[in-house]
DNA sequence: TTTCAAATCGTCTGAAACAGATGATTGGAA
DNA sequence: TTCCAATCATCTGTTTCAGACGATTTGAAA
């Protein structure tokens, strides 16, 4: 067994193409687009260049195509199989990061103009509702369709976190309101 | 003004400064050590670096020791005062990111041993029981103090947000117990 | 049936982020 | 006075990243 470090974004590569079986670079764009995608932002070059190195480590094996797109269609192998399991296996200590610009500014709050942070907190709550709109519709659309309806389990955690962002930010917004950040 | 843009590590730097006042580099890692690196890690590397950038770009001062340890204390200046102040005026249309391996591996449930997805659940409901009283006694200790309570209006995000993910992964770790993962 | 604009698909580049090793300085306990 | 642990700073090589670029394909209008 390799003694490479692989890092998320190798799991998440290596997981998709288990789940949907042979997918070229492009497929796990998509697919991670609307998935994982609306809370873990992986940039779409990674997405070709992991499963070549995937490829060198003997977790994926590849079919490329010898003309036009040259599309390089992907398979897990039972090496890069039991190296997900383990993984998913395995436990996590490390504590999720919330990589939130609003939530920077907001602890920044003495520098800024009290406008600014009513602005803020308006915009927030106007994001936050829209995506808990766009994620209830998700949830209406495939929750019940059971061939999937395991893959939409981590739609309920995304919308706890939107609504505790939402409800933050409003209470956030009647407190600017209240005059708490003048002066 | 110049046409480089900042990354959001430059305006954690600018901000922090500004806050704080004069800071070297090792003071930056502490401060943002217990308040914005709760949420967002800044790797301490970066402060060494980012500093020595932006004092090129003219939005700091540098003041250095010539002997010893050659600590370079960094000073805001005029224009990285309003460069920061226009930022914190500017609307933020990106969303959050959560960085959440234990999302990921949940999300990939179905190539999971139904005793891995329990075992991840019940460890989560610890991790974040864990940092909820790290918050509170945070709040209970700092929040009365006028001095810093603006600082800490970002706990109450953070706090939102840990219970809501408690929420879940309870409620989750419930429906593994019955049996939703199996097979 | 040609044509041409939009959508799809893939690669590349340079810059920033990153983990973690290394090394120097310092304070204070033994 | 020595010596260990904490503090402080830098360096290295790798990975991540945004976004530009370019090639292929589709299909609708001409």
């Amino acid at each position: 067994m390799s003694t490479v470090r692989l890092s998320t974004t190798s799991y998440v590569v290596l997981g998709m193409i288990a789940m949907r079986g042979p997918s070229t670079s492009y497929d796990l764009k998509r697919a991670i687009g609307h998935s994982v995608g609306y809370f873990w932002h992986f940039p779409h070059a990674q997405l070709y260049s992991e499963p070549k190195r995937l490829e060198q480590l003997g977790l994926l094996e590849v079919e490329e195509e010898d003309d036009g797109r040259r599309r390089r269609t992907y398979t897990i192998t039972d090496t890069g199989l039991s190296a997900l399991r383990s993984w998913l296996a395995e436990p996590t200590d490390q504590h999720y990061e919330l990589r939130d610009i609003a939530e920077i500014k907001l602890f920044f709050n003495e520098l800024a103009e009290p406008d600014d942070i009513k602005r803020l907190a308006q915009d927030q709550i106007k994001q936050h509702q829209d995506r808990i709109a766009e994620y209830e519709q998700m949830q209406e659309r495939f929750g019940h369709e059971s061939a999937i309806s395991r893959r939409m389990v981590t739609l309920g955690l995304g919308l706890e976190m939107e609504h505790a962002a939402l409800r933050f930010w409003t209470s956030l917004a009647e407190r600017a309101e209240r005059g708490e950040f003048e002066a």
